[in-house]
DNA sequence: ACCTGAACACCGTTCAAGT
DNA sequence: ACCTGAACACCGTTCAAGT
């Protein structure tokens, strides 16, 4: 299996690569097929050998960037220590949100943190249509508010040599802090499914 | 087919409408500045007389879809009920939360909905940064939910003649309730939020 | 004030043909 | 198994010039 010349060719990996490096270096609007091309020094044509057309690729960058590190010793799963490792894998990656959004939204991706998630709400308490209903939720926050932050980062950069739009230093600088403010809100909502299905009133508050 | 006479010139209002059309017919992906120059009869440099890039003109496209209709006497802010008209004028366009969601996100747009959204937030007992942290949270849920139907609508027609991807019609049919379902969880948080912070609850942050 | 005509520098995808 | 070369049908944007 491994007898071939390891000179000049390619295999799906390699081409993740190449994206990979285009997409650190051009964000999204670089990302074409003839700049990854052009990093394996190889012909736009010799990529549709590895995948069937673009998004195809796109969706296994998508997959690399959201692939768990850590397929360790699962500790209590925890809803927001899982939405905070997703945000952390988007982050890594330029335009990270972006991509794991359209690709997700293209039925091309699962992401391995909704699996996740959704075994964090049964634990919670959640019966199992609920359970999904919450991951999703809670996927949706956090894909849809990385992507803005980092569609506003490249903003910043455009508009700083642009100089017509400033943001204040202070409105970046503690993005961290309102991601956690909203999450911490949609946890607790999702928490409250949890109380008020099983149970018999709406304030069965065990804590 | 049905160009306008010759004689008449254009403003951005009619840009606007032939790019709904363009948008209506072909959607996102075929949504070109061709193609709207086309409906207009008239060469494309002609629309960047109007427009200083295509960027722009999406987001007063954007504008037009989340516009609310009634500026009429409002009723008492009620969080679920501003986001379910928002989710209604996102589904009412093809692929409005895919356009919506960019324009927000590239800072062109801003967005009705969320200021009343904050001010239900605050009618609910929160605070003013909370209130902004509860309005992004429903936005980012309702426009990412959106998304991700929408796309999925559009996959269901292209995979029904592709014959590579079915989706269970249920899984369509009742994606309205599991929004209504997702949307209750975030404003259950959101409620919670408004009773932690001013009483005497976990954090008595003195002010 | 609004548009034409033509160009520039790109795109994704296909396909016969090569090795 | 993996790639070349060339083509096809598109893109967004700019700009001198017209009325």
């Amino acid at each position: 299996m491994n007898a071939a010349p390891a000179s000049a060719r390619n295999d799906r990996a390699g081409v993740v690569d190449a994206a990979m490096r285009v997409l650190a270096e051009n964000g999204v609007p670089g990302l074409s097929m003839r700049r990854i091309a052009d990093v394996l020094d190889v012909q736009v044509s010799a990529l549709y050998w590895h995948f069937p057309n673009k998004q195809t690729l796109l969706a296994a960058v998508s997959e690399r960037i959201v692939a768990l590190a850590d397929e360790a010793p699962d500790a209590a799963p925890d809803l927001a220590a899982i939405a905070t490792t997703l945000r952390e894998r988007l982050l890594a990656q330029r335009d990270g949100a972006e991509l794991v959004s359209s690709s997700l939204a293209l039925g091309l991706l699962e992401l391995p943190s909704r699996t996740r998630l959704e075994a964090a709400a049964l634990a919670a308490g959640l019966d199992e249509a609920s359970a999904g209903i919450a991951a999703d939720t809670v996927v949706h926050y956090v894909i849809g508010y990385t992507f803005h932050e980092q569609q506003r980062m490249h903003a910043a950069v455009v508009g700083a040599a642009d100089a017509s739009v400033d943001l204040a230093p202070a409105q970046i600088a503690d993005s961290g802090d309102t991601f956690d403010a909203g999450l911490a809100m949609v946890v607790a909502g999702v928490r409250a499914a949890a109380g008020a299905h099983p149970g018999e009133g709406i304030a069965s508050r065990s804590r």
